[in-house]
DNA sequence: AAAAAAATTTAGACTTGTCTAAATTTGTTA
DNA sequence: TAACAAATTTAGACAAGTCTAAATTTTTTT
């Protein structure tokens, strides 16, 4: 059995290496946790001891086969749970994160197979991100961000790459949500600008807000 | 804010607290957390330096003001997460304590809150005990124990004052839970036992059995 | 009331996870 | 490729919570 800090350390690892190839680097584990570059280095060795990653000195971390698993179970917890706070306590998409962090490191499988049941096995959780099932598979659906989206195609909003507070509650106050369909109208070549179909309403959005939308044809 | 083991000895300074009158000797709490006398005796300290106890060398410890709404914030979380699991998460009564044990750290007003909306504000958890209300205030039903209960004058089971998985258990296969109405139809002077009646059947049980049991007249 | 037993506390040590500061390795640039 | 910069690791320290063993206080028994 593991550790609150081992289990944040695998979810961080596993993360990382999702958004970038090769070995999982000391600093970057060290931004993702909020800890000191030398903090990581003891806890690599640590989860290397485990045999959850496999380590070489001044090469980073990448996760073994146990690793892979041992954070996938968390991820499950963390998204199903932040699907439970949405459907049925009234939690909006952008405060589930941090109460979710808490909730992912509870011990029972019983719970976890349970809370998914009484959800109806959800595939994705409020971001859209998807929510590995008991065999720790996830359905991925081949999404693009929407800066890759061609002009006056029709795109739906399947997700979100920022899951930061402000950026979830400004697409809010856009009325941009999971489902919305999305078009772009025009690139404005001067400022990368985009002006777009949203639902009904046509706004102008920047590149950076673009880019962290994603969007299925 | 504290951490997960204060809170543990705080709910164990209450619940010992309640079961007995005058100071919490450091013996029961090490039994009650499972914990030498000597890491107690350095958590009351602590637990003093924060002004949750008033605690003399030698002479035990007493919750303050401060510390009695802390165990009862903990104590409504653990009810109200025991009754969750079992109402929508297909738990039995002799499951939830370990999982509410760790669900009962979980910090976030609103999801407490939310939950106990969620259940219909319930007053009881599933073994009867009473759920403190968002004012921390606890509705108490005058209960007695079976083993006081006068011959054959009605009563129904309210609570359980064993939370075993073991004695629940037994009582599941006795048909007994919260609600079974109860009426002692004979008590055996020669080894205490108790004919009783419980809902349509008649069946005998110890006196340590009836100890343990919880009805309202 | 003295002796014995039980309860409690103190002292010192250990573990986990963290830190700072210094040393080392890797990579990058001139 | 030598020098510098960045990344990483090592060494040693610290806080929280626990333990054992020894010392002290309280309670009980004779």
């Amino acid at each position: 059995m593991q550790t609150l800090s081992t289990e944040d350390y695998l979810k961080a690892i596993y993360h990382v290496s999702q958004s970038s190839s090769g070995a999982v680097a000391t600093t970057s584990i060290a931004k993702q946790i909020g800890a000191k570059p030398s903090s990581v280095t003891d806890m690599f060795k640590k989860l290397s001891d485990q045999n959850l990653v496999k380590y070489q000195k001044y090469q980073g971390v990448s996760l073994t086969n146990e690793g892979v698993k041992m954070a996938l179970r968390i991820i499950r917890k963390h998204r199903l749970w932040e699907s439970f706070l949405v459907s049925h306590l009234n939690f909006n998409w952008d405060e589930v994160h941090q109460v979710a962090e808490q909730l992912e490191h509870i011990q029972s499988e019983k719970l976890t197979n349970e809370l998914e049941r009484f959800l109806d096995y959800p595939t994705h959780d409020p971001h859209g991100d998807p929510i590995p099932n008991r065999a720790l598979f996830m359905k991925t659906y081949n999404k693009i961000l929407l800066t890759e989206l061609p002009a006056n195609k029709e795109g739906v909003c399947v997700g979100v790459k920022d899951n930061s507070s402000d950026f979830l509650r400004y697409l809010d106050r856009r009325q941009i949500g999971i489902g919305t369909p999305l078009q772009v109208l025009h690139r404005e070549d001067f400022d990368d600008s985009l002006h777009i179909q949203a639902g009904k309403s046509t706004l102008m959005i920047t590149k950076k807000t673009a880019e962290n939308i994603y969007v299925k044809p």
